[in-house]
DNA sequence: TTCCTATACCTTGACCGTTTAGGTATGTCT
DNA sequence: AGACATACCTAAACGGTCAAGGTATAGGAA
């Protein structure tokens, strides 16, 4: 989806907030996004990988290779400075959108001429 | 944004919805969504008049041209009885989206074994 | 050993809704 | 007359997602 002007950045949001306890690799934040939304989100990995790219390119994230625990090579991301600004800004944003949502959702019977 | 596996469909729902009350054209959808949201959605007319004719096809709306109070020439949607249903669909679909983003969003750290 | 599965990374082309930027026409107000 | 809001529409460019591929390693089963 190209920039919605109702809302975009859903996966941008997810990743940053993935990586708010600590670094993870890429392949690790697709799953903590699944586990962590009980098996609701589901990140494709074509979508995964190039926002990865695009948010270090932003300077919002920071990739180091390393190794797992089981010994796998994996490239490991973390919040810089700006990338933890930037996730509480877009929090704030998709509550702000969240609640526009539920008020209209929950808007009472045409408040005043909706019609001209 | 084409559909996103994460969500999409923002702009139908909140179309399916505006005309939950009554029958309304398409300017004055626009302008519902925007007044219903305290200014916070703005759709552009690019968006929604496609919006508008695909939610037709697919059988959700329909349309009638008439006159506005004012005397304009100005078409009319109204729900289908399926699109009423898929107005329902829809909002449960976004309700369980939104309550996947929160818990994300406050999910605590690192719940057991993100990496392996 | 061989095979399968999970992990872990990546890219490409098609798809499709949004954006941007136009266009037309009418009614109202100054 | 001119400006503005109303009211409809479309086309090209844009850009993120999807679907479907690819590579490589480690572990366990057959």
């Amino acid at each position: 989806m190209a920039g919605s002007n109702l809302y975009s950045g859903t996966l941008d949001l997810l990743i940053l907030r993935s990586l708010s306890w600590g670094a993870l690799h890429g392949y690790g934040i697709g799953q903590w996004i699944h586990r962590s939304s009980a098996e609701v989100l589901k990140v494709e990995e074509g979508a995964l990988y190039p926002a990865l790219h695009r948010l270090e390119k932003q300077g919002w994230l920071e990739s180091e290779w390393g190794q797992t625990p089981r010994k796998r090579q994996a490239k490991f991301y973390r919040l810089s400075a700006t990338g933890r600004e930037h996730l509480k800004a877009e929090t704030r944003r998709w509550n702000e959108h969240a609640s526009a949502m539920r008020a209209v959702l929950e808007a009472p019977a045409q408040p005043t001429g909706a019609e001209s």
